[in-house]
RNA sequence: GGGCGUAUAGCUCAGUCGGUUAGAGCGCAUCUCUGAUAAGGAUGAGGUCCCUGGUUCGAAUCCAGGUACGCCCA
């Protein structure tokens, strides 16, 4: 044959049953790349409806891991996806290039930390260093994008750091400060005083220790009765100075106590707690009684600029600890300042940006305020308003650079009055459908529902400069663009100019309003403002693009994490309805997030991450995706390691590739060309008209699953599909592709495997586009020059409604069923199947056994039996047992239920069961009452019945008969010889078409039965020269062999192919 | 501390409206089948359906409280 193949030229390129998938898949991008696919990809479809994408942009600070080999084939699939459908997709890359992760970085490079480091190195030398990182990552990924498949156009990636993007920022911000959205107020921050900065919550996450510290019970005497005072704690004694409210619960009752402290009012719940069980309560304070009651300050240092010092409610407040009344510095925590705002209280603040007091606290002006913790208690004691001290000790966050315990502390910072448009933001959210639904109303809507302004600025060096400048007398402008910044600059705008700084903070303005010299304020923006912005900013619009970005706004899809809810998710969508009253998206998918083995997060310090190349490089992108896609819903945690991913190779791809490999060999070999030969499907054998049915249905499924975002069931039925392909399909028709009659039957079984394999390769190229390419590309451009040259230049395949056979369909169900209750008979009785047996007895009736009728030859094949029978009856194939119809009888007898179950339990079955089918009921006696049960209320099944093995589940039932007649026991033996024969030539290295010589010698049993069945034996062995005791054959092969306890020897030899 | 999510076999996951014996694949053991396959088939071992309480005749499923893990906040 080998010689034949050579001089013979084969339709399909031959394909291994051995397959190196990693380096198939390079092959196929080389393909890809040689040929522009992508881009022709999109060239098809141009002008066609659009389906709108956008790339939420990452960081490229930093190597690509597990977790974005996930978000991006997401973003993938559904962009091929829509393209095969006829959709226009373009896909427009983007680059998170600005914030405080790329400056830690370039921080960490220079060994340097903190702003005045920064400052040392100089600005503009260190944003250099930060643009420069932001490329130093790019290429790898770049490469990782390309090797997944994820096509996207990175040539024209949209950058946060052009001066376009930034100008386009700029506009958008100046919208927001036309609607008066935009203004500045204090902000409580984290703050190292030492570093002279705000803290980000992550690096404030990284520096909570547990200290002990010293705190207070402190009394504020009520101005209108000083000898009853409020007690209060805290744990920073040093923010007294700046109090300026006492707050108390809406929901703690609050008492008057007398004890050696004095009277003092507190929280009921707390009174022992703190005062001990000496102390008694005089009386129940109502809270209105408080409420807005005045008393005398602790400090007097700072005159407060308005009416302080007062009582008011607040619902944050423990009655845990503490004592139920919170004393409220707003300068120092944001609590305090939230309550402040609410009840328009002053803000007192006494110290200074180093963190110590400042000159008009004599005491301890120029102290550390932690430091001054002591001499301020002892202050307290001294003037009699300490009732006690204790030491707490807690987790509290300290600088990770320099250990210095933080403050919190209030800043000036610039927000965005989202606030004023929750409405707005809330109906957005009404137009998006979020995947999995329960964020919409959940985790965002919840975020949404409690929205408060968006802190703009950033005290920090790399990010779009904020575009407000101010003169000396206060006034202020906001720039919306380059041009207007020229028509106000003091000088000419250089050519170069970068919007960045240091380079934006030298120019001048001239203030329209004074004519005196304007600088800007020092602060950058919020990176995720960048991010959000991108709908316009992509574009640069509107100073280009105009109709581009209206055309491309909203999205119909984006796809990132859930930890982007309050990132991107909500950046997005809050700066499209602060400027166009809509969200920026119609449909999102949120992913969860990838878990180690041991379901813990994966970071470099555990060393427990799995870089995506160890997986791409062994198991391959398509193996890495499908994995992705299938193993679990996307928006569930899922535990990754890489032996998950062996499975998804061995039971889904080499399965996939292993039908396709049977395929080319037998095509090939008959030289099938499905262009020049057709049959209809209703003309096709039953097999055959099943799975291009079960094909069909399975189309609609996929299209219906992917346009309603669901990948994993489609994916999943794609791979119910195949694994029945291969295993019940081919399985099924294997001797209809080798035999030698060139018939309609063998013309059915090509052409059906050949639609089945180009088709689920179209519905999984959105998938795993590189198996469906090769598989595509083989079998569709070898034989037709007509056809789109690549598996992605296709259509999505379409159900044709008419195939999908819905009796057809059940009645396979059924046999397999049956079939696999058959196995499952014979494997308890230990009759091996290649033993023929007799009878199999199925319990089926009506459609069913009509079915197994239908299909009978199935049954008899795979369970090698000689007839097939069928028993309306169960009790003709079992014994009986009744049990109670849980469902109808719970609700009928409740309680007594159980007594119910053991009187019928009680009964005879076999005579109970004639009774109910004579009569329809029966009678059973309850707690000494006679209740009538109906047929409908019982359920009967069946136990074993003699002669017979018989496995059951749910209602079915199939038995095997188990007796071995002399004859069927000859007929065993003689397929028992076939199959050692089989193996011989096997062994041997015979190819599937030799011919063989057999001779046979030993027990004369089996002689007798070979001789018996030899049409048989020499049709399966292909066998020419059959003979018996002449001896090993001449350069044979020779080997004992056992049936039934008796021995041959058998010998073969070769005679030459067919 | 708050909000959201997850928890089912050693592993990865299904489990419909509350219903009778909670399933599949992998892995393991035993057997079986096989001239496409790294495969197929059957059986078995393996389950505190995270815990506690409640509702119900009946809870993996509904309710409440908790635990662990994750995310986002504080």
């Amino acid at each position: 044959m080998s010689q034949e193949n050579k001089e013979k030229k084969l339709i399909y390129r031959p394909v291994s049953p051995r397959v190196d998938l990693p380096s198939l898949e390079e092959s196929i991008l080389e393909f890809w790349r040689e040929n522009d696919i992508f881009k022709k990809s999109l060239e098809a479809r141009e002008g066609q409806r659009e389906y709108v994408f956008y790339e939420g942009p990452p960081t490229a600070n930093g190597k690509p891991g597990s977790h974005h080999v996930l978000s991006r084939i997401f973003k993938d699939i559904f962009p091929r996806y829509r393209t095969m459908c006829g959709y226009y997709v373009p896909r427009k890359a983007g680059w998170d290039t600005h914030g405080l992760p790329v400056e830690l970085e370039v921080e960490k490079e220079l060994g340097i930390s903190g702003k005045q480091d920064i400052e040392k190195v100089g600005i503009a030398e260190f944003n250099r260093l930060c643009r420069e990182s932001i490329y130093r990552y790019l290429e790898d990924w770049e490469k990782l994008t390309e090797r997944i498949g994820f096509w996207i156009d990175t040539a024209d990636a949209y950058f946060t750091l052009d001066n376009g993007y930034i100008e386009s920022v700029w506009w958008l911000l100046k919208e927001i400060w036309k609607k008066g959205l935009l203004f500045h107020d204090y902000k409580v921050v984290p703050y190292c005083s030492r570093c002279g900065t705000a803290l980000s919550s992550h690096e404030v996450d990284q520096g909570y220790r547990i200290i002990e510290e010293p705190s207070v019970f402190v009394r504020f005497p009520l101005a209108d009765d000083p000898d009853l005072a409020l007690l209060v704690w805290t744990t920073t004694p040093w923010t007294l100075i700046s109090n300026v409210a006492a707050a108390i619960s809406p929901e703690i009752e609050y008492v008057e106590t007398a004890s050696s402290a004095g009277r003092l009012v507190m929280a009921e719940p707390l009174v022992e707690k703190v005062l001990g069980a000496e102390a008694r309560i005089v009386r129940w304070i109502p809270r209105d009684e408080l409420i807005g009651r005045s008393y005398i300050a602790p400090y007097g240092f700072i005159e407060p600029d308005g009416k302080a010092h007062t009582v008011v409610p607040a619902d944050f407040i423990s009655s845990a600890e503490g004592t139920g009344i919170v004393h409220i510095a707003p300068a120092f925590g944001a609590d305090d300042m939230a309550v402040a705002r609410a009840h328009e209280l002053p803000i007192i603040n006494a110290v200074t940006e180093e963190g110590v007091f400042d000159a008009r606290i004599t005491p301890w002006a120029g102290q550390f305020v932690k430091e001054a913790d002591p001499g301020i208690i002892e202050d307290l004691d001294n003037r009699g308003l300490l009732v006690s001290r204790i030491s707490y000790e807690h987790s509290y966050p300290h600088c990770w650079r320099c250990d210095t315990p933080l403050i919190y502390y209030a800043k000036v910072s610039w927000y965005i009055r989202t606030t004023a448009i929750k409405d707005e933001l809330l109906a957005a959210n009404e137009s998006v459908n979020w995947y999995p639904h329960s964020i919409k109303y959940g985790r965002f809507g919840n975020w949404l529902e409690n929205n408060i302004d968006w802190a703009l600025s950033r005290e920090r060096y790399w990010g779009t400069p904020l575009p407000v400048w101010r003169c000396e007398q206060g006034h202020e402008v906001c720039i919306g663009s380059i041009e207007e910044l020229g028509s106000l600059a003091t000088s000419p705008l250089p050519g170069d100019l970068d919007l960045h700084r240091p380079f934006i903070d030298e120019l001048r303005l001239r203030c329209p309003d004074c004519g005196r010299d304007m600088s800007r304020v020092t602060e950058v923006i919020d990176a995720w403002f960048d991010s959000g912005s991108m709908p316009m900013a992509q574009w640069h619009y509107p100073f280009e693009n105009k109709e581009i970005f209206e055309k491309r706004f909203p999205a119909d899809f984006i796809c990132e994490a859930i930890d982007q809810t309050r990132g991107w998710f909500y950046s997005l969508m809050a700066v499209s309805t602060l400027l166009f009253g809509k969200s920026s998206y119609k449909n999102v998918i949120c992913l969860g997030h990838i878990l180690d083995r041991e379901g813990q997060k994966m970071s470099k310090s555990k060393g427990n991450v799995v870089e995506p190349w160890q997986i791409l490089d062994r198991q391959g992108a398509d193996a890495f995706r499908w994995y992705l896609f299938t193993a679990s819903s996307p928006w569930f945690p899922r535990r990754f390691f890489p032996e998950a991913v062996d499975e998804v190779v061995r039971k889904f791809l080499l399965t996939l590739w292993n039908t396709y490999s049977f395929f080319t060999v037998y095509a090939n070999i008959d030289g099938f060309d499905p262009t020049k030969r057709r049959l209809a499907v209703a003309e096709r054998p039953l097999l055959d008209r099943w799975v291009i049915a079960s094909l069909n249905r399975l189309v609609t499924a996929v299209r219906e699953g992917l346009d309603n975002y669901d990948v994993t069931g489609s994916g999943r039925q794609i791979q119910e599909f195949v694994d029945d392909l291969s295993n019940w399909y081919v399985r099924r028709s294997r001797r209809r592709f080798w035999k030698s009659e060139e018939d309609t039957d063998k013309l059915s079984a090509y052409l059906t495997l050949y639609e089945c394999l180009i088709t689920v390769a179209k519905l999984l190229a959105p998938y795993t586009p590189f198996i469906s390419e090769e598989i595509y590309r083989n079998l569709a451009c070898s034989v037709d020059p007509g056809a789109p040259e690549a598996v992605h230049l296709c259509d999505f395949p379409e159900s044709d409604p008419e195939l999908v056979d819905e009796d057809l369909l059940f009645a396979m169900d059924i046999v397999r069923r049956v079939i696999s209750l058959g196995r499952a008979a014979r494997n308890k009785a230990a009759i091996k199947t290649r033993q023929p047996l007799r009878q199999a007895v199925v319990t089926a009736a009506g459609k069913e056994r009509r079915a197994v009728e239908n299909l009978s030859h199935l049954v008899l094949d795979e369970l090698n039996v000689k007839g097939v029978s069928f028993v309306a009856d169960p009790s003709d194939l079992a014994g009986v047992r009744l049990k109670p119809d849980l469902k109808k009888l719970g609700p009928r007898f409740g309680p007594r239920r159980p007594q119910v179950d053991a009187a019928i339990a009680a009964m005879d079955p076999r005579r109970a069961v004639d009774e109910l089918q004579a009569d329809g009921r029966i009678g059973i006696v309850v707690e000494g009452r006679e209740e009538i049960l109906t047929s409908d209320e019982l359920l009967v099944e069946e136990v074993e019945k003699e002669g017979f093995s018989v496995e059951r589940h749910g209602g079915r039932a199939v038995g095997i008969t188990t007796e071995i007649t002399p004859e069927l026991k000859r007929e065993g033996i003689a397929r028992e010889l076939v199959h050692k024969v089989q193996i011989q030539r096997k062994e041997a290295g015979f190819e599937i078409e030799d011919h063989i010589d057999c001779d046979m010698s030993g027990s004369p049993l089996l002689i007798d039965v070979i001789r018996e069945y030899q049409d048989f034996f020499k049709a399966e062995t292909l066998c020419r020269g059959l003979t018996f005791g002449k001896g090993p054959l001449k350069g044979g092969t020779t080997s004992p062999a056992l049936a039934e306890n008796e021995t041959v020897v058998i010998s073969i030899t070769k005679t030459g192919p067919a």
